[in-house]
DNA sequence: GTAATAATACCACTTTGGGGGTATTAAAGC
DNA sequence: GCTTTAATACCCCCAAAGTGGTATTATTAC
């Protein structure tokens, strides 16, 4: 029997999940909490084998939670159960250490194999899921998408960041304690890198590439 | 017993939806389907005596199936079961006829309430909705970011994607057949409108909100 | 028939963005 | 050691964005 902990905002679909499995299925939904920050105290309580994460809650992020089980030494197998389908929610759950990463769209014979393959240390990733990560990689016209993504150093994603917010020149030198000259710089450097012509330009692809 | 229909596009949610009603709840999820064109055939062959409807979902919108079932003639009380508690979505589905509206983040004992009271062919308002309802009749139009959205005119729009695309003011008059004054003056409107300071940051507002 | 809205267009002005350079420093790779 | 990269900073210049107005016309709403 593989035990599982739900974290989702949404009551109704955690109530609705834990009374669809049954005994025969091998997964029990042993406990479901709508407040990420509760999870140290629950994982402390009851033996838990997988953890289902959702993305999108009010208090703590599915991200914060993943951070919290990391500072907090938990090593548990998580699969992200989410409706967003977006790459930018792929790849930062990914870099914090998921296991796996299936649809709220999925069924349940699907998600009865994505627990199992987590709960083994395998990865899972929904088909909907693999054609995402596949066009990312595939990405634009001629070069690959991914590798100008990878071409933007740390500073310049961060730089992308603030633009984004609505932040001018000066309010980002203000903000990262640099001068509007260095700015600028960046900015530049960055639609070199992306081939955009313009800052609105650069917001758009970095939202749709998942940058930001 | 209630006989009701769920109509959600996400699968996990509606099988969840359907082993949590037992005979004792007076209440059972006869059928779930994914995609609202199917309601015609699915009311001709059930007795249903409530409808569950999501509002977000891909083939055709919950206020989309409004529509669908007012132009075909059924008369069933109809429960909005949904993430949204922005008022742009409330005040859409009640002018379609709506009977009620729930949040997904309800709990089991206030969705049994509510489809118990839309079966009566009461009207029933999550709490949280009444809060909502009660905001925006206080704060009048224009209070909250869902209403700022439906504020902008189809043109207007049409410069956002413009602009998105990383057209600049030439460009898009180009495009629109209009002159660079009249795009000057739209870009302007809609910074105001949605309360954004320069173009980057309309356009992170915009995607964010759906608008593009 | 009047009021409100959407779409159009113009003027004048200031600020910011975007393109061309060049250069220094520190860290990382070989 | 040498090279490459990231981050920093400055110069000049012009185009574009952004801000303050005003105004006409057609359509929709009451």
């Amino acid at each position: 029997m593989i035990k599982v902990l739900l974290v989702d905002d949404h009551q109704l679909f955690g109530e609705g999940m834990r009374s669809m499995f049954t005994a025969e299925d091998g997964i029990a939904i042993v406990k479901v909490t709508t407040n990420g920050h509760q999870i140290p105290t629950i994982l402390k309580d009851l033996e838990i084998d997988v953890i289902l994460l959702d993305i999108s809650m009010p208090q703590i992020d599915g991200i914060g939670v993943m951070e919290l089980l990391k500072n907090e030494g938990f090593d548990l197998p998580v699969l992200m159960l989410t409706m967003h389908k977006e790459m930018k929610y792929i790849r930062r759950t990914l870099e914090k250490g998921a296991q796996g990463y299936i649809l709220k769209d999925a069924s349940k014979p699907e998600l009865v194999e994505a627990i199992q393959k987590v709960s083994r240390r395998e990865n899972y990733f929904h088909p909907k899921i693999n054609n995402q990560i596949f066009d990312y990689l595939r990405g634009g016209k001629g070069s690959n998408a991914a590798d100008l993504i990878n071409e933007l150093s740390e500073r310049e994603i961060e730089i992308i960041g603030c633009l984004a917010k609505g932040m001018n020149g000066r309010a980002v030198a203000e903000a990262l304690f640099i001068s509007e000259h260095t700015v600028k710089t960046h900015r530049r450097n960055i639609m070199h890198k992306l081939g955009t012509k313009n800052t609105a330009e650069l917001i758009t692809f970095s939202i749709e590439q998942g940058i930001i």
